[in-house]
DNA sequence: GCTGGCGTTGACGTCGACGTCAACGTCTAC
DNA sequence: GTAGACGTTGACGTCGACGTCAACGCCAGC
């Protein structure tokens, strides 16, 4: 298999697997006349790749994937080092989600203090900025919970 | 104020304010030496970039809050422009969370399922790995089209 | 033998928000 | 008058994962 058919296979580009080969990530055997060869083994090391990409791993995170399935193990994921990834991942995502749902909610408060703050500007007078305080307004955009998918159709 | 203090005020570098300036950001009148020279309302107009900045907003995000500012409002949110990229940020934080949250997931429960395999595999037997195979564990690795690894070779 | 479609390497471009020089001007203190 | 701390512009570097282009080689079919 030559490098356009691997790519097509894989759903992804050319320049893509020199890329990887760049890094050492995706080696090829060469033909007689230079061009790269792959074979099936290789299109399972590219899929392993690519699902990670997919769950935002980056490339060198593949690496000991790639590496434990070359090792000749049955799948990427059946060795210690690529364990310690998914761990690593597990907890930044975490991390990230943590921080994410903060500013989610700072914002969701902003928008609706601003909102407020303008809807009370434009038609009445100027300044109701500190006599204003309403009871129960704080739920009129976004409730404190985090969520609400598949809302209303 | 030159740059340096007002960079020091804010708690950030003169690169960056050099930076904003280029992007018309933070304009800065000049002095007869040509050095930039700031004032308090410049101050404020770089907190409120910073502020949306640790929020994740993209500098060209915090335009509509900087142009609100300096048309003389009492807050960078105090303009509907703004308000619409509060919006807008609150509708991609939700999207961008929804899809972590399942790449969480996912990563989650091929941890577990890796973990219980290593654990199978080294004690006991090499290979209970077809025996094993839960009645849906083909599809749990594959976001994209056609895909199939780490099972039924 | 010539066109067209594949392949090859090398090198620069992209996006964002700056960092990091280089080479120079300005101002203050000694 | 000179060191040194500040300022100036200009331009290239960074990080990641490639895209894009150039200039060329290889091979099949007509």
């Amino acid at each position: 298999m030559r490098i356009g058919e691997l790519a097509e296979q894989a759903g992804t580009t050319t320049r893509t697997l020199r890329h990887y080969e760049s890094l050492g990530l995706l080696p090829a055997r060469r033909a007689g006349n230079g061009y790269r060869t792959y074979d099936e083994a290789d299109l399972r090391l590219l899929q392993q790749i690519r699902t990670l990409q997919d769950f935002g791993f980056s490339l060198e995170e593949t690496r000991p994937f790639v590496d434990c399935l070359r090792a000749g193990h049955p799948a990427g994921d059946a060795c210690p080092a690529s364990l310690e990834v998914y761990r690593r991942k597990l907890a930044e995502l975490d991390e990230v989600i943590e921080r994410l749902r903060h500013v989610r909610d700072e914002v969701g408060l902003q928008l609706t203090r601003a909102e407020l703050e303008l809807a009370a500007d434009l038609p009445g007078g100027p300044p109701p900025r500190c006599a204003f305080s309403p009871p129960d307004a704080g739920h009129v955009f976004s409730p404190p919970d985090t969520d609400q998918e598949t809302s209303t159709p």
